[in-house]
DNA sequence: TCATTTTTTGGCCGCATGGACAGAATCTAG
DNA sequence: CTAGATTCTGTCCATGCGGCCAAAAAATGA
């Protein structure tokens, strides 16, 4: 029996969020250690010191549970990285927070991008096809290309494709992370703010004339 | 019993090569079509149409089919993209050239790239450690760094990260397929003669002045 | 032709997975 | 204290996997 979470009111109510925070975190932690593959409920469930059968009673699925740990993670990062990118003054300075705001966020908490993209590359549905396409992606692209384009309204930024810009902007995201984790030594910040570089420099329009001091 | 190869000479030779090629192009439909998690043995050979236990006479194991699948695709990409960035006469040219010919490549042969990537992604030892990891990528990332490097001692390039940069553009490339194969509408063509552009101007040299007629 | 070798078949094995479930343990309310 | 609801445990099950193998089939060579 799932609880009713009805007339039983808030201390019920409490330990039912409490146990499911509990998994999840289990969940993100075990991803995060051995990738999605290996992450069976089994497996989660010993990480959480919990038995199987929990997992179950908690949640409907594997599936319920992954959409759960994917929309904690990525509210999160939005209210990380947002304000960041907010008080900036122009478009390039917001891209440029926009990447470091985002590696900002994966060093304070070690883990859980390596988690998010491990789940948006490995979960599948039942028929073999990825369980999180194009409409996931798309919601990433948009504030970007919104981004993109409040700058060449504004003449920072010249003409060009957005959306080629916002899938190449997040995958440099994403191989920055795959990288970093690959090779410890490399310092992410470091390399941060050389993507951000790049990525100004790719879009930004061609200067009229030699800047004169 | 595994073939001798020795005394038995070339018709023998030549059976167990095409068997063996037989069966990884069946591999390569198969991953291409329902994802490397789906490919089982068992759908391998259904697709080459021939028992499971056939694949396991001509490969020690799956290891040893998607080694070759692997190399198989490498090289033949090496050969397609090679001539067609040496026949350039400068860096920036041939940095275009790079991610035109690749996607050239995967138009010209469907379904081979997004195999490749497929096994990258998914591929994984016992342990779950990816299967394919910092040894493969470097193999990918040192040609690219070269032709930087040589950009910039001819100054068509500005001072960057090389590593950086490198990592970027084959994230950007990998980025370009999974987005078209997904939104068949775009030209991959026309994507990759946009991504071209925007690698070009992030790292090439400032222009000393406004170029005169 | 027939013995020998090479190749294929189809079924079996051990293993791991996600899920389901009966029953035990725990908590709550009267 | 007790009855009932809630939560947890451990086990069982069906499924699908890669790999293995005895025996059938096909190819080869004398």
């Amino acid at each position: 029996m799932r609880p009713k979470n009805e007339t039983s009111g808030q201390k019920r109510s409490f330990i039912e969020k409490a146990r499911r925070a509990q998994i999840i975190t289990a969940a993100v932690d075990t991803i995060a250690e051995v990738g999605y593959p290996n992450a069976s409920l089994a497996r989660i469930a010993d990480t959480a010191g919990i038995s199987k059968g929990v997992i179950s009673y908690h949640f409907a699925g594997k599936d319920e549970l992954m959409d759960q740990v994917v929309t904690d993670i990525y509210t999160e990062i939005g209210e990380s990285v947002l304000p960041r990118i907010m008080e900036q003054q122009n478009a390039a300075d917001m891209l440029r927070a926009h990447v470091r705001g985002v590696a900002g966020y994966a060093l304070a908490h070690p883990g859980r991008m390596a988690t998010l993209t491990q789940i948006f590359t490995h979960a599948r549905k039942a028929d073999g096809t990825p369980r999180y396409g194009a409409a996931e992606t798309e919601a990433l692209y948009e504030p970007l290309e919104n981004l993109y384009r409040a700058g060449q309204d504004s003449g920072e930024f010249r003409d060009f494709d957005v959306r080629v810009m916002a899938v190449t902007q997040q995958a440099a995201i994403d191989a920055m992370f795959s990288y970093c984790s690959l090779h410890p030594d490399h310092d992410l910040m470091a390399y941060a703010h050389e993507l951000g570089e790049l990525l100004v420099r790719a879009i930004r329009a061609d200067p009229p004339s030699p800047a004169p001091m």
